[in-house]
DNA sequence: CAGATGACTGTACGAGCGTACAGTATGCGG
DNA sequence: CCGCATACTGTACGCTCGTACAGTCATCTG
């Protein structure tokens, strides 16, 4: 930030759209302790990483530590209940939906549930002690879905290697997240959305995607010859 | 990886290039213990993860515990050390470096440090324990330079923002790596930039920027018009 | 040779945390 | 009323790991 800036800067990815989350959840109070646990807990991951104490878990669900182990058995349990919950969930919201690109306003109005979603997502990436290939494939899966939609629509231009760009746009899109993240941690995982999403950083990616990058050049030429001979 | 796929992949950024290292390394057996232990924790840090015990990294550098606080004090002030170092060395590195592309043969060569030097910068971004803010803003301002040399030139698009377009490049080159690294984490850390780096991948790189994603259509405009309205 | 300085080690302490165990209360079917 | 499962808590054990402390050995200086 210190040459050649005009304003200060805050970034992301695509924009999500027809989130469809679960109906709003009941008062806490009317909840089991079974249930109430699992939320603070995926809460507190989200919050605080997962290095989070049960402890913390504890007090923020309003219950002791051994509950939650007589419910869950192990933390390790514990956070895969949250990880399963979190990738049913999360995987809905259509990240880089290209199609109904006007669904955009559709989130707008409470991005703090699918926020918490995003921010569990991007921890589980960054913590990785379990794989998250599974997790990765899917994303793939979905975003492959859309790509071909919009393809089919005319709005795409095909690749060289379809499932290459795939995995490319799939890399970039989450790890901007990664990055975006840690270089500012947001305080309350609730706001990483907002945080995140600019109409200044939507408008570069649309500048970027929409025009070429590389001018055609010799130089560029002979790079890429240089790169057919590589593995 | 289920359909359309025809081969298996493997991704990343754009290439490395007019790696200049340090000096091929002394023998072990010449260096003073503590030289020995920082290369000891740099290597475990980048192989294991920053909570790696000391008693781990004494055992790689063929010393004592207390010898290492001995030397560095506390093992935060070690692992601050190796920061340095590998900030000092991994910007020389010169990523994404779009001019000299024949440079990149230079670094066939061996990889194997440059490696490390990557491993251990892709861990500090998922760990994140401390800033990485200025290990960032430093990657951009090298990257700046790059692009506006290759502007210069003629071989890079002017964008709408140069300063966003800066970030979302750089944001999305390291965010791309870390995917990589915990979809695939490398047994060896020396082996990460072999690994990763593919001719697949890299002409999957050049054929994304080097032609539109999108194409022009009326869903796109209404989309970015949207985009305008916004933070 | 005496003493000091620095390199180096073994041991142990203490904090943080997951988890096992024993025990209490509550509600439900006989 | 009795027996029992279920929900829940307090306590404590054991593990991991950073760090402090005391002590040994080698080297250098006066």
């Amino acid at each position: 930030m210190r040459h050649m800036s005009t304003t200060k800067r805050s970034t992301v990815q695509l924009p999500l759209s027809g989130v469809r989350l679960a109906p709003r959840r009941t008062n806490p109070e009317d909840m089991t302790a079974r249930a109430r646990i699992r939320d603070a807990a995926l809460f507190c991951f989200a919050r605080d990483g997962f290095r989070t104490p049960l402890r913390a878990i504890a007090e923020e669900a309003g219950v002791s530590v051994p509950l939650i182990t007589h419910h869950y058995g192990t933390k390790a349990a514990l956070q895969q209940t949250c990880d399963d919950r979190v990738l049913e969930r999360f995987l809905d919201m259509k990240i880089m939906a290209i199609r109904e690109p006007d669904s955009v306003k559709s989130m707008l109005d409470d991005t703090s549930i699918p926020s918490i979603l995003m921010v569990y997502m991007v921890r589980s990436f960054l913590d990785a002690t379990v794989s998250v290939q599974a997790f990765f494939d899917r994303f793939v899966d979905q975003l492959r879905t859309t790509m071909q939609a919009a393809g089919a629509a005319g709005m795409i231009r095909p690749a060289d290697d379809e499932e290459e760009r795939l995995h490319l746009l799939a890399v970039q899109a989450i790890g901007a997240l990664m990055v975006e993240f840690v270089i500012n941690p947001p305080a309350d995982p609730r706001s990483f959305i907002d945080q995140v999403y600019s109409g200044r950083n939507l408008a570069a990616q649309f500048d970027l995607y929409s025009h070429p990058l590389f001018n055609p050049s010799p130089a560029m030429d002979t790079y890429i010859a240089s790169i057919k001979n590589r593995a």
